[in-house]
DNA sequence: ATTTACAGTACCGATTTCGTCCGATATAGT
DNA sequence: ACTATATCGGACGAAATCGGTACTGTAAAT
């Protein structure tokens, strides 16, 4: 299914990278040797911290001794800032393009589902922080939990889903 | 965020309209006709369609009074059936292209979370059926509601999340 | 004043996506 | 059998997007 680019991903592996660090270091640490650490082309790392600096998850000090530091701790940053901040808070649908699509029946029935597929998987990612990716009993504990969980349940529905799909 | 693809949002519109003629006509609808009714290029739709059929989510029929039709009734058609479909279920990442990314730690420290992060959206899109897009109450309902619950409650997280994020 | 390091932007190459087209194959009706 | 109709499968080209680089400007520390 869709996918995150590339800059998200390093966006994620610096912040993990960053917030395991973030204990006792408040000092910023420069994109420089933060690059040289993740094993990334320097001007790529400066660009995605760039771009995370410019939406407030990271907190940039220029000059001799500057760097990058997390804005707030692990825990109170969640995924769906880190992909707003470096892929612009685009939807998952983009309308705009076709605004004929529809146009025999005046309002197209799908947009407004659409928009909670949306808000689904946003309120989904939301719920994930920084702390959590770099929390080693996460990914284990819950990766087990979720195949035998609707996370739609809470949404006061139980549409007896998913025993028939293969994957 | 990421956005689903054209063709995958064509896709959704395409089921969403043959659901909702699927009461009585079990006759299979042929792709110039849905063309005309959706009012996208006949080309691209027939395309669409083929993918669809491809996957099993719908059934084709070839030759005169040919077309396609629902494989199965709209509420046992969900939403992660149709994008891995029409984007050949790719992950929300792809470590493939940089394998060394994390090669001074071994091992990459958040490729596990991810791929949470990916069954969780998969999972919340998984609940979703086409039935759901076709019927009016539910985008209100949804999306009101899922403004003050989060779906990872059921993972058995508490994090207390989302009431400093402004959007 | 000099050095260090972030800020912003512009740019090019590569990849992916979007849409189209064509020959082959299967079915229905005459 | 023949013909009209439709899907099947793959290939192809143009357009848009993405990934990565480079360059100039600005701020802070020594």
């Amino acid at each position: 299914m869709f996918r995150l680019s590339k800059i998200t991903d390093y966006g994620i592996v610096l912040l993990a990278h960053l917030a395991k660090d973030a204990t006792e270091s408040a000092e910023p640490q420069n994109a420089r040797e933060l690059a040289e650490q993740v094993d990334l082309p320097a001007p790529v790392v400066s660009k995605v911290l760039k771009g995370l600096a410019r939406e407030g998850v990271l907190e940039s000090q220029r000059g001799a001794k500057g760097g990058y530091a997390l804005a707030r701790a692990p825990h109170r940053i969640n995924v769906v800032e880190v992909i707003d901040a470096l892929e612009g808070a685009v939807a998952i649908t983009e309308c705009s393009a076709g605004p004929l699509v529809c146009s025999h029946e005046g309002t197209c029935a799908v947009r407004d589902p659409l928009t909670v597929l949306n808000t689904v998987v946003r309120d989904a990612l939301r719920a994930i922080t920084l702390a959590d990716l770099i929390d080693p009993s996460f990914a284990a504990v819950n990766l087990q939990q979720s195949l035998s969980s609707s996370p739609l349940q809470i949404l006061g529905r139980t549409n007896s889903p998913s025993e028939e799909f293969l994957e």
